[in-house]
DNA sequence: GGGATTTCCGTTAGCGTTTACGAAAACCAC
DNA sequence: GTGGTTTTCGTAAACGCTAACGGAAATCCC
């Protein structure tokens, strides 16, 4: 049924290693038999069985991608730019969703290490470092993208969440924003970065922060965003005076936290200007189009892909690498009052 | 470094096979020595390396997906619905996009078929069936996904295409639509469908089907789809008298359709009710929340997986199976007239 | 208590490929 | 031509696991 490297081999009258040779472009084997075998590989429609490689190489093509949500357009457009890229060197991907569950991630990762994959992307969920510990003691590269953390040195691709929450701040502020709250993410290194650049663009213009003024609406799991961003908008219609800016850990919760504030009558960005993170592909489509902090997402993906294929092919380095992108903030009429 | 039978094998002073047999939970091995294996098992982290497994007993546990575009929302649903069902038996997916590029398809289809999949779930882009028949050819299972093909028999999971377009234009009559245009999809047998379902619907109503009513967008590929819905709303606009309903192959296109409306100062509902279809996350959040017919794309996923799990569990049957899921209309403000 | 089962485990072979090594053939220089 | 080098190919072993078979020990039955 199948045809293998034996099969080809015995039609030629030669070895299996020299039909391997010619496949593999080896220069220990003569043009005229080459150009033979690759001529039956090619009319036999033969492809080597990468299972059998795979055993004895050591190399399996396949990258593992673990990402909280194949839904979330974030994630979607990582999948999107790794896949791309992989492609050109014929590397595939295997996805696995932690649907934001710490304990689902770790078994997920664990079976996969059962697949001898060749590397990792993980934008992990867990507060610890359990399954990329799992992962580096296993001898498999491992990049990192979207969340870093802090105790644990790796490659990593992501954009700078410091610099995104201070884009977003000093935008309202410049628009005329006063009293600006936030609607922080989960205590990941995301969440917490971006809290910080909306503290450093306050305090670099001499605003103070009020503790109140910060309103964490717990993991931001994406099936709940919207809810999460409602309820904690309720707390913000809540605090007298009015506040009159909002910057939102990502675009989901400023959906949820936008309806809300239309709901309850304000004008936005008149009555509240708002600027979200993550310019999804949807955010300019709304009932007032939502301002936005850019993740660089597909390039995340593209640069993920990048390093890993320095990582697989260059001799193992021990340094780690990270990558670093400039977020960019693309203003829409949600913040848009000069 | 890395744990193998052979090691456990040793340390307890078994043979490998009988550790094997431990971890297969075969009948023929004493509870006393399966118990101590196990445990070292356990005590070592051992994992079974799937790909000598894989290479002996010829399955893989890995089931390919092939869809136009991973970022999608319908293809993502799907890929969702399909790897948390897969999950429970511990298969994994690997994933490709074709970005709607027939060739890139057959490569990547030629690719994926070098790993030897235990299964392939795709959504072909292509005209004809040749991805699909090499797939059949090489003997692997196959689930075709959202796209069906006349002349191809083989197991399917897909929303009936047809009572898609009934429902959209049904709902635009009954709110009062007298003439309704189509924004067709490609010529696939979900583009098809979905016109005759909107033709069935005019006739069902005595209505007559004038043929410059329904305009023709193209390869709906997602990255340009709101484009070609803005060029096809400007056809529509040009139409003597002026038409008063609109049903769009999918909600990308509609929403550029529907921008392009605004934009010319039509005021929607009133002047137009524009259907949708897909019912994707964001289309109850745009400027005018859009009215969609929902394709169940997370059960299509749940239902490829049960699909292929009997596919793989039971001897292989000749008969292949389909499983048509009915479609449901969510009514939004872009069609509520009455 | 002897033959037939049953239970348990080991030996052998093989999945399809690559790596390592060695040998034959061809070529070369002098 | 002889010795050495290069080119080209084949043989053997291995990757980590499972399937198939067979044999020894334990159990059973009457």
């Amino acid at each position: 049924m199948v045809v293998r490297l034996k099969d080809i081999a015995a039609e030629l009258g030669v070895s299996v290693v020299t039909v391997s040779r010619a496949l593999r472009n080896r220069p220990d084997i003569a043009e005229e038999t080459k150009a033979k075998i690759l001529e039956r590989v090619k009319r036999l429609n033969y492809r080597p069985n990468l299972t059998a490689r795979s055993l004895v190489t050591g190399r399996s093509s396949l990258i593992g991608l673990v990402v909280p949500d194949l839904i979330h357009p974030f994630f979607g457009e990582i999948a999107k730019g790794l896949s791309s890229k992989l492609r050109e060197k014929e590397y595939y991907l295997i996805v696995s969703s932690s649907e934001s569950d710490p304990q689902l991630e770790q078994n997920e990762v664990e079976h996969m290490l059962a697949h001898h994959l060749d590397c990792f992307v993980v934008a992990s969920c867990r507060k610890d470092t359990d399954s990329l510990r799992r992962i580096s003691e296993a001898g498999v590269p491992l990049v990192l993208v979207d969340r870093s953390f802090p105790g644990f040195r790796g490659n990593f691709v992501g954009v700078d969440d410091v610099k995104v929450g201070e884009l977003a701040t000093e935008h309202l502020i410049a628009q005329g924003s006063k009293r600006i709250a936030h609607i922080r993410g989960p205590a990941t290194s995301v969440g917490n970065n971006r809290a910080q650049g909306y503290r450093n663009a306050l305090a670099r213009h001499g605003i103070a922060v009020a503790s109140n003024y910060v309103v964490a609406c717990g993991e931001a799991s994406d099936s709940d965003g919207e809810t999460r961003g409602r309820r904690a908008m309720e707390e913000i219609l809540a605090l007298k005076p009015r506040l009159d800016g909002l910057f939102c850990f990502n675009d989901i919760i400023a959906v949820g936290a936008m309806e809300r504030a239309l709901e309850a009558g304000l004008r936005i960005p008149k009555d509240m200007a708002i600027v979200g993170c993550g310019n999804f592909h949807y955010s300019s489509k709304l009932q007032v189009p939502l301002s936005s902090v850019d993740q660089k997402s597909r390039e995340i993906g593209e640069r993920a892909a990048k390093m890993i294929m320095t990582l697989l092919e260059k001799p193992p380095s021990a340094r780690s690498r990270s990558v670093i992108l400039e977020p960019e903030l693309v203003a829409r009429e949600s913040s848009r009052l000069k």
